[in-house]
DNA sequence: CTGAAAGCGCTAACAT
DNA sequence: ATGTTAGCGCTTTCAG
C-alpha cells in the first residue's frame, strides 16, 4: 500500500512538502506541487482518511439521519445532499432510523457521531431535548431538513405559504365546502410541517370568510392508504366537499382512488390537489404545490460545508420556494355538485 | 475530549487493558472489565473511529453503491442493508452515482475506496471490467444486489423464474396472446435482470407451445410513464394482447393507465401482472411477483460481514424467493375479448 | 519554499 | 490478567 511516503521518497522531498502539494495548500512551488502530484498518481498513491482524520481532526464526512430512505420525500434529500458532499469531496454516512428505537438511541445518545464526522443533516425528525443537547454537545455543524426548529439552521419551505397556495387555488375555482387530509400533527417525525399545513388550510378558510369544520379534516397518515381512507371518510359525508386539500401528493392520489371507487369524477365531481410534486404526481396529471426536495438536499449540504469554512458562521434558516402546478385534478366548482 | 487514556488513568490500568476490556476481547477479569466500562461511561469517553481505523487497518463501515437512492428497490435494500449494519456496529457509506458518469469514475477508479471502507456493496450496476478489476484490488469483500455476475458473491432473485412464474399465472387464465414491457437489456443498470426476465417471458411462451411474436415486446424503461407509453403502444395495435406481463411494478401501473385511457377494463379486457410487490402494487390491488428487496439489503449485509470474519470465505451466489401474490389486476381470458 | 519532528488516539505484538 | 512499547499514516507547528 502506496503512503505518503512513498511518494516523498520519489520525490526526494519531505512528507510534509508532499502534504501540501497534494491539498493544494499555500507555499509549495507549482514546479514542486506538479512534480508531486504525477508521482502520486505513478504510484496509484490513494491516502488513509483515517490518518488524515486523526491527525487533523477532519473526517471530511456529513452524517446524514433519515427516519425512512424509502419515502420520497426523503431519498430525494438523500440524494441531493449526496450529489453536492460528493462534489466537495466529502462522504455520507446514511443513519436510516426506520421508527425503531433503539436504532435511534443509538445515533443520538451514544455520541457516536462526535469523532465520526464533520457536520451532521437531519431530515424531518424532532429531536428529544436531549437529542438536541448531544447535537449541540458536537460542537458541529448540523442543520435541520424539512422542519422548522428555532435556534437551529433549517431548510425546508414554507409550509403554511403551501397550504395557502394550494386553498387559494380551490377557492379561486369556487370551492367553498373544502376538506382537508393530513397527518398527525404530533409524534417525532414531520413534526412541524403538518401542523404549519393543517393551520394554512385553517387560516385560508378563515381569511375567505369561511369556517373551518372539524368534520372536514382527516388523517391520512402521509401514505396512500391511509389517504384513500381518509378521502372514503370525507367523501361518505352525507355533506361531502367539492374539494379536498391533502397534505402530501400520496396522500391526494388515495384521495384520488377513493373518490373514483364512489363513482365520483375528477374533477367534475370532486377536485384534489396535493403537496410535493412527487414523481407520481405528473403521472396521475395531479394538481399540486410543489416542494424542491432534492434542492433541499442540496443547499442544506451547502450550508453546513460553508458553516465549517467559517467558523464565525450562525444559523440560518432557509426557505425554498413552492410552485402551484395545475394539471387537470382540480377545476371550477361544479354547481351541480352542490 | 476524553480518551482512552483518560480511562486508564481513571482506573489506574494500562490503555491496552481498557482498549480490550471496551471492545470486549478475551484476558480480562470481570471485575476488571465492569470497572472500565462503568468508567468510561461516566466519563463519557467515545472511541475515534480514525485512531482505531489507522490502528488497527479496519474501518467498520461499509461503502454503499447505487444508481438512484430514490428509486424504490434500491432504497430498500438500502434500508435492509443499513438495518444490519447498524446491528452489528457497521456504518454505512453512501455513494450514489444518480447516473452520472464523472461521479461513478471517482467512487470506483481512484480507488478511493481502498483505505476508507472494510467493505462494498455494489446495487444493479453493470460494472465495467476495469472497474471489476479495481474491485478485486480492493482485496475486501465485494457483493453485488440485484445482479448477476458469475465468480462475484451476489444477492438477487431468479430472474427467469419470476418471469416464468407471471407468464405460468396468465397462461393459466388461459391467455394465449401475451404482451411483455421491459426495459433495455444492455447499459449499465440492471443489466442482467431485464435480459432474464424478457427470456423467461419467451421461454415460457415457447413451452406452451406459442410462438414469440416481438410485436409484443415493448419498452418501458422500468418507469411509469415509460410503462404507459409502451401499454399504449401494444394496445392499440390491430391485434392487442389479452394479457401483458410488465417486468416491474411500476411500469405494470403505467400500463393499466394506458388501459384505462383506452376504455379497457382490467381486467376484464386486460390481464395485467408485474414484478415486485412495490409498496403501490397493494394500492393499485396489481396482481404481481413479489421479491423481497428489503431481504436482499439485508441478505447482502450479512455477507459482507460474514466474508469479513471468515477470511476463507468464498464468493457465494444468493437467491431469494419470489412469489406470486395474486390480486385483482389478472383474469381468466374474456372469450370475447378476442 | 521546504524540512524535521512531534504527535493525533488508538491497537497489537510481545513481555511479564 | 495486565503492562510496555511500537507504530498506523498522516498533519502541523516550528525552524530554516
Amino acid at each position: 500500500m502506496t503512503g505518503i511516503k512513498d511518494v516523498a521518497r520519489e520525490v526526494e522531498m519531505s512528507t510534509a512538502t508532499v502534504s501540501r502539494a497534494l491539498r493544494g495548500l499555500p507555499g509549495v512551488s507549482d514546479e514542486t506541487r506538479s512534480r508531486v502530484q504525477e508521482t502520486a498518481r505513478r504510484l496509484g498513491y490513494v491516502p488513509s482518511p483515517s490518518a488524515a482524520g486523526l491527525a487533523s481532526g477532519q473526517t471530511r464526512t456529513v452524517a446524514v439521519i433519515v427516519p425512512f430512505v424509502t419515502r420520497w420525500f426523503f431519498a430525494a434529500v438523500v440524494q441531493g445532499a449526496e450529489e453536492v458532499l460528493r462534489e466537495r469531496g466529502y462522504d455520507l454516512l446514511l443513519y436510516n432510523l426506520a421508527g425503531d428505537a433503539s436504532a435511534r438511541h443509538r445515533v443520538f445518545e451514544t455520541s457516536l457521531l462526535t469523532k465520526r464526522v464533520d457536520a451532521v443533516l437531519v431530515l424531518s425528525l424532532k429531536p428529544s431535548s436531549e437529542e438536541l443537547r448531544r447535537l449541540q454537545q458536537l460542537g458541529r455543524p448540523v442543520t435541520i431538513v424539512g422542519a422548522d426548529l428555532p435556534g437551529w439552521a433549517t431548510v425546508r419551505i414554507d409550509d403554511h405559504l403551501a397550504a395557502a397556495t394550494a386553498m387559494e387555488h380551490l377557492l379561486g375555482l369556487g370551492h367553498r365546502r373544502i376538506g382537508y387530509v393530513g397527518g398527525a400533527t404530533e409524534g417525532v417525525l414531520d413534526f412541524t410541517a403538518p401542523t404549519a399545513r393543517l393551520a394554512g388550510y385553517r387560516d385560508a378558510l378563515l381569511g375567505a370568510g369561511l369556517a373551518a369544520d372539524p368534520a372536514l379534516e382527516a388523517n391520512g397518515e402521509f401514505t396512500f392508504a391511509g389517504g384513500m381512507r381518509a378521502g372514503r371518510e370525507l367523501l361518505e359525508r352525507t355533506d361531502p366537499p367539492s374539494a379536498i386539500f391533502a397534505a402530501s401528493d400520496e396522500m391526494a392520489i388515495g384521495v384520488i382512488r377513493a373518490a373514483r371507487e364512489l363513482g365520483l369524477r375528477v374533477p367534475e365531481d370532486l377536485s384534489v390537489i396535493g403537496i410535493d410534486d412527487h414523481e407520481m404526481a405528473g403521472f396521475f396529471d395531479l394538481t399540486t404545490v410543489a416542494q424542491p426536495a432534492h434542492e433541499q438536499g442540496r443547499v442544506a449540504a451547502q450550508q453546513v460545508l460553508r458553516a465549517l469554512s467559517h467558523p464565525e458562521w450562525k444559523p440560518e434558516q432557509i426557505l425554498l420556494p413552492t410552485q402551484l402546478v395545475v394539471r387537470t385534478t382540480t377545476g371550477p366548482l361544479n354547481p351541480r355538485a352542490c
